[in-house]
DNA sequence: CTGAAAGCGCTAACAA
DNA sequence: TTGTTAGCGCTTTCAG
């Protein structure tokens, strides 16, 4: 028996409309809609008369009306390859602190898994007030069409169109290739991870290189291309299992990567770090607890999600902001537990 | 030297709109429509004029102003209570996977973080056409208001207002701890997880409970209450150490927390499985990489994020939906590799 | 084959 | 203090 003006055919369910709520009170629309926003300047007979009905009702505003109206959708939407692994919900969380605070919906978009990945950004972008995107998800081509109607920004990634928020990977990778060999006298060092997947890859594969161009080394092998989860980890294993003769130490491109490694390797015959001497990137809470425990960077992740989203959301940001990382060195690198000290001064542009 | 007729400030950036187009092109709204929708009715000058148009100032219909006058967003919503960890990515990529195949974007909500779940789900709720919820996130009385105005499924969960999909996780758990009463001997149980933190868990452990119960055994001490996660299967560990005089089994309410146990008893001087045994719930890819190999329940997972994102999106769906499990021996509960077969027949209701 | 206009749920400027 | 109404971007009857 709904008092609905328009079509509707049987069972599916209804909510009341701003025009319910003022018909059952009594009222105009416009008060309604004052009383939803706490205007002050309707009177507290009316006004509870309206909270009634709408109580009644069960009445809530639609976001969609509003955000026609407000040309405002209040959501900031993130895109990322895929929403697997601790980085990406490290990011996502940084960035929802943020959205709570000022009062925001998340929408994420992994693009990983979808067919045509510009066209869900597109679509993406017209319900969101602004967009994190995730370096390498997207062409650059397609960034500057994005960043004509929505504001972007970019994490972990560069674009001359946007703003983006990121490490310096590469000295980061440096510095802890640099540790392997001046500290552990290792020659023969190899990249695990497939430096063409992401610029962070291709940053940490780069600063990898620079730290064995200073010393005169040339790579023990080309890196073996691998994904970035745990997974593709044990499978690397395998496989420099199999190649035989390994080298003195692998240089993992993330966390994930080697823990899978981490894992694998002992069980097929070969001792970390006496061995072979792992170490990984990102600092994820699996590092510390890794046995040995893993020699990596600590990213401050969270904080990217965050400062992104605040860009996002219309803050101002520098075109381009680095945030610091730091080298932390644990025992899969071959120090021992007592001589380790859990954090060394970072390093960053 | 936009031709926008209303409110404008500086330079903030602008999106056509179907007005644009039609004025740009010299027809109305109405065929500018039209051929946004491949409507055959439309002469192909006419046509092409349009298009050309659209092409011209870079339009794409607002998918805002669309979901108010079809009534309908094309959008799919996941509420879940955070999106860190496999399981959940899993449960994604299943949804996903349907989602994508009917056009549809997907939304997913972590609950954990926002003070006030309800509101946000309900702000959700709004933007979509469905809505997958994962058991434990809402009160049954907030459950009972959503589904009066949208279409949800439960999944990990029951309720009585809507259908849910889940795996009968108590007679797994009771599979699986019997196979380490009964091959294995074992009399000192213990449970780790928290039984009220999620239906999951409280069934998990009930099955626990019911395979000690018919064996008239008692559990070796109150569940160790400890989150879902690796890092809080160190704490675990510790505390297990700190307890002295091991149980003969541990069962853990996932494998992540599981991961954490194995990762870090050994470092404080247990060996697994020769001291104490191990076991995990859902068989992530962790489980097969972990050494020893996880003992588990293997749950379908993606399966159930996809009949769920089905039900939300308006598939008939039985009010309860079980999906099979299926117990993954291998050798952190003392099976060795050799007669371990990799999977025994399942369990579900 | 094309256009005018009403309507989707809401807000805000303007009137009263 | 409250109401009327135009407008947000789009679809869709109904005329022409």
């Amino acid at each position: 028996m709904s008092t609905r003006t328009t079509r509707r055919s049987g069972a599916a369910p209804t909510r009341p409309t701003i025009r319910d709520i003022a018909r059952e009170a009594g009222v105009s629309v416009a008060t309604v809609s004052r009383v939803t926003h706490d205007d002050p300047r309707v009177t507290g007979e009316t006004k509870q008369r309206v909270q009634e009905a709408i109580d009644r009702l069960g009445y809530t505003p639609s976001s969609l009306g509003r955000a026609l109206s407000y040309q405002r959708t209040n959501t900031l939407g993130i895109v990322l390859p895929g929403l697997g692994g601790p980085y990406f919900a490290a990011l996502i969380e940084g960035a929802e602190s943020v959205a709570i605070q000022r009062g925001v919906a998340i929408n994420v978009l992994g693009t990983h898994l979808r067919p045509d990945a510009a066209a869900s950004v597109r679509q993406l972008a017209e319900r969101t007030d602004g967009l994190i995107i995730a370096g390498g998800t997207l062409p650059e081509q397609e960034l500057e069409r994005l960043a004509k109607t929505s504001r972007i920004v970019l994490v972990a990634g560069e674009s001359d169109t946007a703003p983006s928020v990121l490490t310096d990977g590469r000295a980061a990778a440096e510095e802890l290739t640099r540790h392997l060999i001046e500290v552990h006298g290792h020659r023969r060092l190899q990249f695990v991870g497939e430096p063409a997947g992401s610029p962070d890859t291709t940053l940490r594969y780069a600063g990898f290189r620079d730290a064995l161009a200073a010393h005169d080394l040339a790579e023990a092998g080309d890196p073996l291309h691998y994904g970035l989860d745990v997974r593709s980890g044990a499978l690397a294993a395998r496989q420099v299992h199999e190649n035989g003769a390994l080298p003195d130490a692998l240089v993992c491109a993330n966390d994930e990567l080697a823990i899978g490694l981490l894992a694998t390797l002992p069980g097929l015959g070969h001792r970390i770090p006496a061995d072979v001497a792992i170490t990984g990137f990102d600092d994820q809470s699996l590092a510390e607890i890794a046995s040995p425990r893993l020699t990596t960077v600590h990213q401050p992740v969270a904080e990217l999600g965050a400062h992104a989203a605040a860009g996002a959301l219309g803050d101002d940001l520098a075109s381009r902001t680095v945030l610091e990382t730091r080298l932390v060195i644990r025992e899969s690198c071959g120090c021992a537990p007592s001589d380790a000290p859990s954090a060394l001064p970072g390093a960053a542009g």
